[in-house]
DNA sequence: AATGAATGAGAATTCATTCAT
DNA sequence: TATGAATGAATTCTCATTCAT
């Protein structure tokens, strides 16, 4: 699905109220205004407001597809580095993309059917099989060991970035970050949680009992 | 704050229709009825709908406070007994009080302030303390490694929990779990969960660079 | 269906409007209007502008069932007397619910399903079923001629009253009575509608080919 | 008036759709589409919705003013086989008009002043002289008796017809004419009608009292 | 002649809350 | 303590029309 120009003009600013109001908190009026655009714009470019939702899906999750592809196809690193390689990337990604994040976090606790839980439902299948082959290999290798619950373990790498970056404003009073600028606290928590996943992740891969 | 039957009637009703829902996607009408009683009475009981949420807050939070205290005056334990009696007191109630925590989690994304946003902040700070506390007890004994980033491993152990429930429907989907019942599902993920977030946290505590 | 007086008030004055400007050239603004009520109003009485006209159908209907009722269960009159008694009744009923007739012969072009379309069914086959029981009787006392299409006849009778009275301006226009009064020119036709009727009926029942 | 062939393919595709949902229930969009054109041209080639509707109804009345001129300049008939041959006429272009005749129908309720109004007026003129100067005709050759009402007499005619057309979903169902092709239904009704009109004429022009 | 974008007005409905009883 | 009626604001969406290209 490819978006014109104002489309993801549109879809930018109701990402960002989205993010900040929840779907149901934010009115069209509130993204026509922001967008400034005429109210009627968004239902003439995307048709309703649950359509825009998941336009904002479409565009993001097929962002995210990509990402993943492209990592699978290096052939050349091992799996250890396409692993932290994995991590990298996914952590930017939730860097970069808290607004979409927060969306995410959101709606798939209320949203169990639809359009958009199935988008969600193929990101999480496409996650699945790239961690799971990646990890297979690495066993295979002997450099991980056996007793590994994969979907556990991918429910706490996201489960962790989740709610980091959903609640950073108490994780920045909690730890007293609060005289930081907003970039240099994104800077901060960007390359904690990375390392902090690999920490988990090293831990648990090669945990002997 | 004490709450009258009635009160509690009302606010059980609103938590799981604000867990279905969302707290926007929620009408005062639709409590009202599926608590069996006028319209009206939700404003006259709590005064507003963001007061009856704040009122389902309030209750969910003390009793997750009452469940800290208990735990660390327990001193007959030892410290990794009693992180380990933390995590099946966490778990059993992230599993019981599911409907709650779907609303805790969606909420604590876009209630950044307020009376909601500081009741949080108290119970993060006092599951901080506990842990923080549990840790440096086992650290001197020399149960635990040094370099721990407490804060990032609650990060984990929350999130991990918060996403495995607040999600269920897809873990569900992904590893096949669709045949058992909800009842026996909830059984399933509170022990897996439970061993699991053990087990994050040894491998964690543990660890040996 | 028992309508309250509210409720009569706001259908009444729907009803007249309708007829002006049809339904869909009524808003539920005009409506609250000129009932004087607040615009929610016709949601919370009715709630939705259809369920709106479906009242006033209901309503309508309702009463001319009982009227017809009413003449059948006269079993002191002659076949041809409650004919008579039919069309006086039913001509009555047309001049003095001229709104709702309006209403009716526009809706009955359009809604040829739902629950509309049912009222109006049933009101047919009640109709249909009278006068087939009075035209049978009167063949077999020998009064009426063998060979009677009854339900083209019948369509002869309603489209006839109608028309004369959804299209009564340009009667009054094409025959020179703008000069006399909305109720002397109403009595007029009701009169000499009355009297058309039962010629035609007449002509048409004891025609000899 | 002439109409571009454009003109008259989009009046087409509209006349189908106010006859199936009112003027009022039919969009400029619905309309645009149906005819495979920009929606813009609808205000290009007509300059508004309303003035589309008043081109249908010129064309439609145009053409009907040029049947019964046809008519009446056949100088080679009786007045019997002139009245006989406005019937057939008639009935015929009330069933292949069927579209317009439900609107018509429909406006003439609501529209009691304006362009199309005036439109309606003059062809119920023209009708109404047509037939009053047959039936003078017969009334001086002894063919029709003396006291007959030609106003109510062509209401009854019109409002027969009219009311055949606009509601025959009901007539069918009354008369189990459910299995009939429409096709085949079509040709039934036009039968019925123009055989019954006739016999309404003939029992009420030579009635004897 | 035709198009896609845009607009402002208006549509029906739902909302949380209040008030008189 | 409870109710049903009422309100005004806000909701999403559709409408006919216009305009620049």
């Amino acid at each position: 699905m490819e978006y014109s120009e104002k489309q993801l003009q549109i879809m930018k600013k109701a990402e960002k109220l989205f993010a900040e109001k929840g779907y149901n908190g934010t009115s069209v009026r509130d993204i026509a205004e922001k967008a400034g655009i005429n109210l009627a714009m968004v239902s003439y470019y995307f048709g309703s407001k649950e359509k825009l939702l998941e336009a904002v899906f479409d565009y993001r999750i097929g962002m995210t597809k990509q990402l993943l592809s492209d990592i699978l196809h290096k052939t050349n690193l091992s799996s250890l580095e396409k692993m932290n390689l994995l991590i990298d990337v996914y952590v930017k990604k939730i860097i970069e993309q808290q607004p979409f994040n927060k969306i995410l976090a959101r709606e798939q606790v209320v949203n169990t059917t639809g359009h958009t839980a199935n988008l969600i439902l193929q990101m999480k299948r496409t996650y699945m099989d790239t961690v799971l082959s990646l990890i297979r290999e690495g066993q295979k290798k002997g450099e991980f060991q056996k007793h590994i619950d994969v979907s556990l373990l991918m429910t706490t790498i996201i489960g962790t970035a989740n709610h980091l970056v959903t609640t950073k404003h108490y994780y920045r009073q909690l730890n007293n970050y609060e005289e930081l600028s907003d970039e240099a606290f994104n800077k901060l928590i960007e390359k904690k949680l990375r390392n902090h996943i690999k920490f988990i992740l090293k831990a648990s891969l090669t945990y002997e009992s």
